[in-house]
DNA sequence: AACCAGGCGCATA
DNA sequence: TATGCGCATGGT
């Protein structure tokens, strides 16, 4: 994989095992939407972009900072080999059924705070309400970056506000879950920080501290927002893969990487 | 320990 | 246009 930088854009070529909307709309994100053909336009890490595949390049358009390229490395998982990672999950026939019907799904490293603020509001809801609940939350409360843009607002900025301050976002009784996640995060009782390195049984108990927090949206925060990969989210669809394809368990070829065949085997239940 | 609140988009009638 | 369904968590 090679980085260019072309005016306000970062142009990253050789990178394999990547489609963009699958990716990101796959119900792991809820800040991007396909503005045109082939243009995905959202905002991660306080920084409003467009997003392009041609061929082997990913594009990302917009204003940088020196070393950005960092960021969207991180956030589209580019250093992880997912071709290899594909491949050995191949070996179990259901995951080859659903990796050849849907190739190209990563899963995202989107900012810990973000990601629990994002599935806190996610649970019992659907994903048209959550993209809305989120647009608002930025909206009032994140910074001005322009065109329309907005920040995901900070925990800090939303520990605050009380529960009728949230009320223009119709979150309905999550916002007062919100408002604990904020607290917590922001006085450090729960350390984001360390979830990323910690054992993942450690990580798990540190988030369910949170109220509106319990194992499904911990281990969603795990996934989506700490990088780690081994983290299994089970919701509704991924307990009827479970009960219908693999009463026994996870096949071996997942070990490690049991978020990643997660991916593959809910976006292929929901949309076969 | 089983069951329902809570809000709203969606599929179905 | 109306009606019921689904959903993760916490509280009963």
């Amino acid at each position: 994989m090679e980085v260019k930088f072309n005016k306000n854009a970062i142009i990253f070529s050789g990178v394999d095992t990547l489609s963009v909307p699958l990716t990101l709309d796959c119900g792991q994100a809820f800040r991007w939407s396909e503005k045109s053909d082939g243009i995905w336009h959202g905002v991660a890490y306080s920084k409003a972009v467009d997003i392009v595949r041609n061929g082997d390049e990913l594009i990302i358009n917009g204003c940088f900072d020196e070393g950005d390229e960092k960021l969207w490395v991180e956030y589209f998982d580019l250093e992880r080999d997912y071709g290899n990672i594909c491949k050995n999950l191949k070996s179990d026939c259901h995951l080859k059924t659903a990796i050849e019907a849907f190739p190209g799904i990563r899963i995202l490293k989107q900012e810990p705070w973000e990601a629990l603020c994002s599935f806190i509001v996610s649970q019992n809801n659907n994903i048209p309400r959550i993209k809305g609940i989120i647009e608002r939350l930025c909206v009032s409360f994140g910074n001005d970056l322009g065109d329309g843009d907005f920040s995901f607002p900070c925990a800090e900025k939303l520990a605050v506000l009380t529960v009728e301050d949230l009320a223009p976002l119709r979150s309905g009784f999550r916002a007062k879950y919100i408002i604990d996640a904020a607290q917590k995060v922001a006085s450090g009782e729960v350390d984001l920080k360390k979830l990323h390195t910690c054992d993942i049984d450690e990580a798990r108990q540190e988030l369910i501290k949170i109220k509106g927090v319990g194992a499904k949206v911990a281990e969603c925060t795990l996934l989506y927002g700490c990088g780690r990969v081994d983290a299994f989210p089970v919701d509704v669809w991924v307990r009827r893969i479970m009960s219908e394809l693999y009463p026994e368990g996870l096949p071996e070829c997942t070990n490690g990487v049991e978020g990643i065949a997660q991916q593959y085997l809910f976006h292929w239940r929901r949309n076969v």
